[in-house]
DNA sequence: GTCTATACAACGATAGAC
DNA sequence: GTCTATCGTTGTATAGAC
């Protein structure tokens, strides 16, 4: 790596100086443009630019665009994307009660409330709705489908409508025998459905 | 003893002068008491005594308290118990497809934004947010699955999940392909779910 | 006179107190 | 278990509108 500083008209390569907060900067810039833009139409250009730092930024703090979603926007206490790798090293015969586990095992935390939290935004107009619905339909829904060649859209929807289900019954309505059953008892119930969208006939 | 009584402290029996309007006073006590109470909390009697008439009169009019809640808050252009009658009469080997076609042509009117607009109010906090949650738990849910024997209740919250989720994904989030799916396509992908859930082995 | 909106009593179910 | 209170609902007689 050289590190020539050229003092006209170039930028100076290397490790600003320091003061700057280069991560925060990006997190404020990320929030603002997801927001005017959604999840697909922001671009990591774009965010970078507002923030006024290179877009290889990106990578080096939040390991890509998806991350920086979830820590920008979300605030979630876990990563969906690594759950979800997690997920896709198992049994594929497993696979509908290991999802079912830990979408329960991951939103159970503070009484279902970050769950409930979402779902509020994505009902309301908010402009953060419509970001929310393009990372989840295509990042975490779509995600687990990507190995299905014919219908994978469908079987990525058809997955959403039993998790959102699950979770708008359990953390939003809150009815009862649901919201207060045991993370084993929904997984034998609804597991097999959850397989059967993934792997199963679906027509 | 709140209900009105002549001079000789009975109350005057038969047809009331004109100009009463006993129908519109009892939808606007139940309104108000529905939102003050929630649905289950909510009694026929108080209802009358709010409306200054005879509790027989909610049954007179409405045909019961689930009819008069359907009519009074949800507004809505069909009539669920009338439906889910109609589905009670079927063969009980295709009741998991002729829920889901049901619910489908049910809610597609409008474009969804009646559905839309429900689970707005559930996830936000109104007042009638919780008569809502009752109603639909007990009267809407609760009632195909009164005939299950046991885990009634969890068969209920199951169906629930599935319906609520499809629901969701299909009239709020709107994911594509589902948002745009004909309802055949759904019936037969989401159809066996539900029959499992309301007849099948769910543990 | 006919129709019907009304009032009242009573029934079966259910939940809670004791 | 028993008792009590209250629930939603039903049956029926009647008063007033037509």
């Amino acid at each position: 790596m050289t590190t020539p500083t050229n003092q006209d008209g170039e930028r100076r390569r290397g490790r600003r100086p320091g003061g700057t907060d280069t991560r925060a900067a990006l997190l404020t810039a990320a929030r603002e443009v997801f927001s005017e833009q959604g999840y697909d139409n922001a671009t990591v250009r774009a965010i970078a630019r507002r923030a006024e730092v290179d877009p290889a930024m990106v990578n080096h703090w939040f390991g890509g665009k998806e991350s920086l979603f979830t820590e920008a926007v979300l605030e979630l206490p876990f990563n969906p994307q690594e759950r979800i790798a997690e997920l896709a090293k198992g049994d594929l015969d497993t696979l509908g009660e290991r999802v079912v586990r830990t979408f329960l095992t991951s939103w159970d935390v503070q009484d279902g409330g970050i769950f409930a939290a979402l779902i509020r935004s994505v009902a309301s107009r908010e402009r953060v709705a419509s970001a929310l619905k393009e990372f989840f339909q295509r990042s975490v829904f779509g995600q687990l489908t990507e190995v299905a060649d014919d219908s994978a859209e469908l079987r990525a929807n058809l997955l959403a409508t039993q998790m959102i289900g699950l979770g708008v019954v359990r953390y939003v309505a809150r009815f009862e025998p649901v919201a207060s059953a045991g993370v084993e008892v929904l997984v034998k119930a609804v597991g097999p459905t959850v397989q059967r969208y993934l792997t199963g006939s679906i027509d």
